[in-house]
DNA sequence: GTATACAGCGATATTACATCA
DNA sequence: CGTGATGTAATATCGCTGTAT
């Protein structure tokens, strides 16, 4: 993983949850590798520039409103590789069989990366494929999700490849304007509004995974900085004694000092700025104070 | 040009259910 | 088999934005 932290040098944190305003709704997916898996996300390295790829093909293009969305790849993009269907498909159904003369899974599908026929798919489920069906008859959108014998909401587990399919369609958009999301519940066989919160669902748990790693990263940097902050107490403390029992550069003719061309500190000799220890530095700026001493 | 109502949408919190160990 | 943990579909609510009046 790129990583672009510099804490020596860069003011802002790397954090998602930091350059984003308010109301951003997802991370912006920039310089990750593709196929990173939670394994690596979780890893316990130090290394910084946090950025989940959660979305491995596409930068986030967030348009606030529909009227105002990018063009869409994949309803203008052929269709990628066709997927392997599911084998508890039934055989028989077709895409034409759900044509209604606006096929989107055709070659030249305003929708899909890659054709698919989920039509049978919730009908092969007995015990969800009555809600599908009346769903997708347009009868059920916000607010009228129970079923016809009035009970309450029954879950439903979308099929590997629909989930696959709507995977594929988030990495293209992360989130849908009405054309896409009435042609992707088409071409899933799913209700638009079933499209739409597994879209809003799909959107927090991308947040959330990304607000882990953002944690996860400001602790492993709150670790670094104590850490460090306890090293140059300790440093502290031993040059303060070194002070007390070695005033040696006290004794240093002040027409000896020079300035340093690297670090811009006054020594007796150029210091070597990689190899500077901090005892040198704070010598170095003894016998600066010591020259300014003289000087004035 | 400004104010207001309304619709649409996304974010978020929460609930309900399925699945698995 | 019962149970808790986990994942996720679905719901409820809120706030923001654009649009019509």
């Amino acid at each position: 993983m790129e990583l672009a932290l510099s804490l020596g040098d860069t003011p802002k944190l790397p954090l998602s949850f930091l350059d984003k305003p308010n109301k951003d709704p997802l991370p912006s997916f920039f310089s990750t590798q593709q196929g990173k898996t939670s394994e690596e996300e979780k890893r316990g390295s130090s290394d910084p520039p946090i950025q989940l790829d959660l979305l491995p093909f596409t930068p986030v293009l967030r348009s606030p409103h529909p009227s105002s969305h990018l063009p869409i790849p994949w309803l203008t993009q052929p269709c990628g590789p066709v997927r392997e269907l599911d084998v508890n498909r039934f055989p028989a159904a077709t895409t034409e069989d759900v044509d209604d003369g606006t096929s989107l899974s055709s070659p030249s599908s305003s929708v899909s990366p890659f054709a698919m026929d989920f039509s049978m798919r919730n009908n092969n489920n007995a015990e969800y494929g009555g809600r599908n069906k009346r769903e997708n008859e347009g009868e059920a959108e916000r607010g009228s999700d129970d079923d016809e014998n009035g009970s309450t909401r029954k879950k439903l587990r979308l099929s590997k490849d629909q989930s696959a399919f709507l995977e594929e369609s988030f990495k293209e958009h992360t989130t849908l304007n009405p054309k896409q999301k009435l042609a992707l519940a088409k071409q899933l066989n799913l209700s638009p509004r079933q499209v739409e919160v597994w879209f809003q669902n799909r959107r927090a748990r991308t947040k959330l995974k990304q607000t882990e790693v953002d944690c996860e990263y400001l602790k492993r940097c709150c670790e670094t900085l104590t850490e460090e902050n306890r090293r140059l107490q300790k440093e502290l403390q031993e040059l303060r004694a070194l002070k007390t029992t070695q005033p040696f550069y006290m004794q240093l003719p002040a027409t000896t000092l020079t300035m340093c061309p690297s670090c811009e500190r006054v020594a007796t000799n150029p210091c070597n700025n990689q190899t500077n220890t901090n005892k040198s530095r704070f010598s170095n700026a003894q016998a600066q104070a010591q020259a300014h001493q003289i000087s004035s």
